[in-house]
DNA sequence: GGCGATAACTGGAATAATTCTTGATATTAG
DNA sequence: CTAATATCAAGAATTATTCCAGTTATCGCC
């Protein structure tokens, strides 16, 4: 099996552009940070992760990196209740599970060719832009 | 003619307890506001709504009432990315559909038969407790 | 009806996540 | 190189919510 594992030794290269946004050294650390921990942190996650290989990193910048990235697509924003943001850099439609039991999150998708809009009864003339779903519940 | 009509002059009764919560004043008054306009307010909103009929209420009050009613099962929490929570007294299993340009939130439901667990791929093994799922646009 | 125990309520202080503000730095365009 | 613009840092401010301490209401029982 010689699939890429990521190599802490080795970091990730990240261009200087995705999708119109400038990505800034700042920017290039949390991205990397995402894309290598596919477990949904929280804005405070990614600053205690990444401000030792960037000493003056403030958590304000973690903010505003996030919400650009957000803002531009690169990544994603989800809500769990009212706890902190977490982000995700899946683009994919999906949801998440959420497991009570351990705390862990898990990208969910819909089966082959559905789409939520299909089985609901939404209001007439709806136009739907974005749809969120979240299921909380354990594994056995 | 002897059925009710909700009148707004006559305030609706509600019970002295609801599945095992005792209902105070404060809390019979947070949760007729709730049925009589089911447009999902804050704790906040709610607030402002009954304390000129219920003079010395506090928002602690709002919160720890709502709340007491969240954890009995008697109405819904409901919170929309990072704002506010909202409340409702709809307790059938439904959705949200947030039309951007009013700010109007309409219960969605399922098209009759559906459950969400049958059209996704959830992790195997996961027993869902609690479904949430919302939908941004607008209505044309 | 009175009385202690328990539950609920109030008002203000405290907290957590996030955003704002201001000044410093870095980057790009010309 | 220099001006204009974008980004960043640090701390203050904001918002929604919860906590705390003291008071009030309600319940069970004699």
């Amino acid at each position: 099996m010689v699939s890429k594992a990521p190599n802490p030794a080795v970091e990730l290269e990240i261009p200087d552009e995705i999708s119109g946004l400038r990505m800034t050294r700042q920017r290039q650390h949390i991205y990397r940070m995402l894309i290598q921990h596919r477990d949904h942190p929280t804005a405070n996650d990614v600053f205690m992760r990444i401000k030792d290989t960037l000493p003056n990193l403030s958590l304000a910048t973690v903010y505003t990196c996030l919400d650009a990235m957000v803002k531009h697509g690169i990544i994603r924003q989800v809500n769990f209740d009212r706890g902190p943001s977490r982000f995700c850099p899946n683009l994919a439609e999906h949801g998440h599970f959420h497991d009570d039991a351990t705390g862990i999150i898990h990208d969910v998708t819909f089966r082959p060719g559905i789409h939520l809009e299909d089985v609901l009864d939404l209001p007439p003339g709806a136009i739907v832009k974005n749809v969120e779903f979240t299921l909380r519940g354990h594994l056995v």
